[in-house]
DNA sequence: CACGATTTTGGAAGCGCTTCCAAAATATCG
DNA sequence: CGATATTTTGGAAGCGCTTCCAAAATCGTG
């Protein structure tokens, strides 16, 4: 196995300096069509790749952007809507020639801090993309922001998104657009299975729901309001509380489809038939919304795009130098849209 | 923002030479332990980080390990599988001090080779862990080998298995138990939903299960066989075909859970009644097999597990150079466990 | 065409670490 | 106790790249 070629073996062939292959190769603006050719055509023969721990080392770079996702010890991780993310971050750092690392740490013990924290000084990272709920947790952020370091943030709830980069649907309104068309359909008692109150965004969902409500003429005892995990479990055992007894609520919103899932299984146990006898809304449009059976009424978040999106801005921000951090706008709402399936349908006002 | 600390400033805090600090953290045994004291109070003291760049590139390696997957470049991922895997391998690597990245690749088109071999070439990590399809390319495989690349396969089929480190389950047997299961409750007629025929992991599965067949005097036409490709879509479709008909089988087994959720969807919408009407069976025991309705009686792999075996096999290759490709035992089996919930029920024979 | 302004190029100094080699210190043994 | 084997330490040479600075080439203008 020879050895692999590195700059200098393409310095030489070009009959140039190393420092200007190293100009070539990185897209400075000053250097000559010709002495740009010859180099490139030498990197072809030689099949030359840069090394990338040199590369680093030298510009006190990683080139690398660090994805953070929470994950209960035990719980699985709330996984489509991950995975999504994921997919999107991956493939607009692939895009850049920037390398993606994936970490998931628990958001119940405080640890996470120190952790995110030396993820970044330990130069393992050149900036960090947050998810909720470590998106919304300000202090942390602050901190973030105080050592100058880049990060954009995911879903992130009015308080955090004022202050830094971030993408993200607007979940006020989404929930106004759910509400009204649960009130279209004649629905009057309502039931609301939410997220963990860290989760600002959920929070919002709920806050257009209500708002709905009020413009429909209903009060705040139109709505049954709990508040879960995101995962299936809380889902089945939410549900089992708000449909019991007789006068239950007829249409039933929850802030991720794992959650409505959990509520379709309920519906399914205690013989309620789902869109009849009430109707169950899901958030996210995950595949689980599909899969299950009704198919689930639920709002679109394009959560791909919002991973490519949030990548995007980090880079533009690490290559900007602090450019993330100047002035401008720093929100970037993606649009979102109101799935109808099968879990809900008209209701006869009694 | 003070300069960082590199090694030398501990080097001068110890009052020694920058070669013994560096002993001291690579854990090498020839160090004195009183050297070794005054060394790591300076770290303490000083609170020294390694730049992992200078590291990689002075020891030309990377300490990362990469993860490869399967993303059609449209279909959603089988995110649940996956996901669970990448968990697994995330805390193992995390834990021995290794970052993970993981890849998702193509595996209809034929560039993925030359992406994977890059990954190697670039050294962007030092091991690499393949789940299926491409844990069964042999060609690949063979190259990988070639290059004295450390490699660990998941879930492979047998060729690949006997050259290679790998985990999994054994397939074939709990093909074999599910058919003795099913045989027992009293099914006779058969539809096998499978994967794409270079997944030999999903076909052993089939093999295993033949056999239970024939043990119990029944004959290949007992069983009706096609191709999926392991979406919840092709579940939908494939099981259309084989449960339209007055003659359908009686018990319809698929080669994962995504596609038995498939299954489920279609009876349903034909007016089926699961289980009474036609047993569904799926594989892994992902959340899916929860979530849908009846809730899936399913093969339960431990793919947590599988991650971080894989990657404990890997590192331990990496660090005893080569030991990886050495003799010894490669494969190793982790349990899988038949989970019976309500997707499956008993069939008087007729 | 000469001269200063500008652009392109080459030389050289690191980036922070590992590792080879030889020197120093310590242990072993007849 | 001296000579030799062994262990621990220090010095120095890179790993392959970026980037600063100055030299060389090119351009623009009166």
């Amino acid at each position: 196995m020879t050895r692999k070629p590195t700059i200098d073996d393409v310095a030489r062939a070009a009959g140039v300096a190393r420092a200007t292959v190293s100009r070539v190769l990185n897209a400075s603006p000053n250097t000559s069509e010709r002495v740009r050719e010859k180099v490139l055509k030498a990197v072809e023969a030689l099949n030359y790749q840069v090394n990338h721990q040199a590369r680093q080392l030298a510009s006190r770079t990683s080139r690398v952007v660090a994805l953070v996702f929470a994950a209960d010890a035990e719980a699985e991780p709330n996984s489509y809507y991950h995975s999504a993310i994921e997919l999107g971050a991956m493939r607009a750092s692939t895009e850049h020639g920037y390398g993606l690392v994936t970490h998931t740490m628990d958001p119940t013990t405080d640890a996470y801090r120190s952790k995110i924290l030396s993820l970044v000084n330990q130069s393992r990272c050149d900036g960090l993309i947050l998810t909720p709920p470590f998106s919304d947790d300000e202090e942390m952020i602050g901190e973030l922001r105080e050592c100058g370091y880049p990060f954009v943030l995911i879903s992130a709830g009015p308080q955090a998104r004022g202050l830094s980069p971030s993408v993200g649907i607007d979940d006020r309104q989404a929930g106004v657009e759910l509400g009204s068309y649960l009130v279209e359909q004649g629905h009057r008692r309502f039931g609301y299975i939410g997220g963990p109150s860290e989760h600002r965004s959920a929070a919002l969902r709920l806050e257009g729901l209500l708002e709905a409500l009020h413009t429909a003429g209903l009060g705040d005892d139109a709505i049954d309001v709990v508040e879960g995990n995101f995962t299936f479990k809380s889902g089945i055992d939410l549900a089992a509380q708000l449909l019991s007894g007789a006068r239950h609520p007829t249409a039933l919103v929850c802030a991720n489809d794992d959650m409505a899932a959990g509520a379709l299984f309920t519906a399914h146990r205690i013989g309620l038939n789902v869109p009849v006898d009430v109707s169950i809304t899901g958030f996210d449009d995950t595949p689980v919304s599909q899969i299950v059976w009704p198919p689930l009424t639920t709002i679109h978040q394009p959560l791909r795009q919002m991973g490519s999106k949030a990548t995007e801005l980090l880079i533009a921000g690490v290559m900007g130098e602090n450019g993330n951090h100047s002035a401008g706008t720093f929100e970037h709402f993606v649009p979102f849209e109101l799935v109808q399936r099968d879990s809900t349908a008209k209701r006869a006002v009694e």
